[in-house]
DNA sequence: GCATTTGTTTACGTATGCATTAAATTATGC
DNA sequence: GCATAATTTAATGCATACGTAAACAAATGC
């Protein structure tokens, strides 16, 4: 996501990356199981940075290493969707309290408003993927306005999670026009200055938002990613 | 913390073992530098699975890897202390409301009330470490009722952070007395089955710690740990 | 005397090798 | 034919080896 100075990536950054990427985009389903070796192989490199990769991801709860199974693409049940909902709901709304206290300058705010402009303009094109892009962008900016860096860590890894389910289910639902009004009341309740009315509206958002995706996962079985 | 089977500790999971350990007795003072080398002697073992323990550390927030300067214990500032304590209060928070809502028997609640219990004899014997101990049972449980295991892990890395802070002031400060009053209200309501008033209690138990800490930490200039 | 360059050391990042042990497969007894 | 035991296979966990590049020291030029 945010690019570093990114001379020269070690071939563990790389894997981590490359894996990442695969489950992503599917490539690796989850439940699926893929030996040390064979990712090694994969990625051009050996299997020490394979493991060291395999760890850092195992410990953002995307993959789990079992011995003599492999790696594990880790599965998301809708059960686990509604923990990480949770987590999310609670830090993204504690993040927007504190932001709306900060007393931001409007040009501090000039990402956040920029996204919801970019989600205005993509649901009149009815562009999903862009949407979802300006709607990643929106809460990173939101948490990232929140000043609490553990947020940002854990909100982001969770994040990570959500956009798989996220993939499965955009073009399930209705188009998200109502959750960009609620989007341009939490940046006006940062501008003014109001926490309670930035943490409460912000989670209201996200609990709709956690039981529409909750009933599509139960709905179509989508028990996996 | 909560032992498993434990047959045969892998050495990758003693050296997180031993190198937590040496961390939270202050062995290991926060900012200083252990060459991989270094340790992979100390604790008899090769420099891969210190590798590996250091990785998983590094995303668990206690250390920093850094090229050529070895193994950094990262220190705790008091501005660290805030974050946390806020991701903390409000996860707890949670996990207590949410408790509340899943009418537990008597008999679930038994280890909670335990703690409680534990909390005032130690308290009655002065016995600070004793009631350090309890508390920590109180919270780990407490979070466990909450019944999201996402929480469980995130509040688990964020107490082992606060652990270092309290080992510090556990000593400058009054007689948790008002404390445990508290406790047994959010078991009370737990019992009850009265979410908001977990929740509400919880939370505000949880910011008047943080008050009392942070006051310490500044006073007492311990940018540190 | 100071700055710059050259040389040396050393810690890390990664590759590789090997012993261990779980799993799979075959063989054996009933 | 089935269950159990023996054997083989193979993936991991860890040790070790090594090239690279950073940090430090020494030496040289000015």
């Amino acid at each position: 996501m945010t690019e570093t100075t990114a001379k020269t990536l070690s071939s563990t950054q790389r894997a981590v990356h490359e894996l990442r990427g695969l489950i992503f985009r599917g490539e690796l389903p989850a439940g699926s199981d893929h030996l040390e070796a064979e990712l090694a192989q994969r990625f051009g490199m050996s299997r020490t940075p394979v493991r060291e990769a395999a760890l850092i991801l195992e410990s953002q709860g995307l993959v789990e290493l079992r011995p003599r199974k492999g790696v594990r693409v880790l599965p998301v049940s809708s059960d686990d969707m509604r923990e990480i909902y949770d987590v999310l709901t609670e830090l993204e709304s504690l993040a927007a309290g504190q932001a709306a206290q900060q007393s931001y300058a409007a040009k501090d705010l000039q990402q956040l408003e920029a996204a919801i402009n970019d989600m205005d303009r993509a649901i009149a094109s009815d562009d999903l993927e862009a949407w979802a892009d300006a709607d990643d962008r929106f809460h990173t900016e939101l948490v990232r306005l929140g000043n609490n860096s553990r947020i940002e860590t854990i909100v982001a890894m969770m994040r990570d999670q959500v956009r798989r389910a996220r993939a499965l289910t955009l073009f399930m639902r209705p188009l998200p026009t109502q959750s960009n009004e609620d989007h341009r009341l939490v940046f006006e309740a940062i501008k003014n200055g109001d926490p309670a009315a930035a943490h409460d509206i912000h989670k209201i958002h996200r609990q709709k938002a956690k039981t529409m995706l909750l009933a599509l996962l139960e709905k179509h079985r989508l028990t996996l990613i």
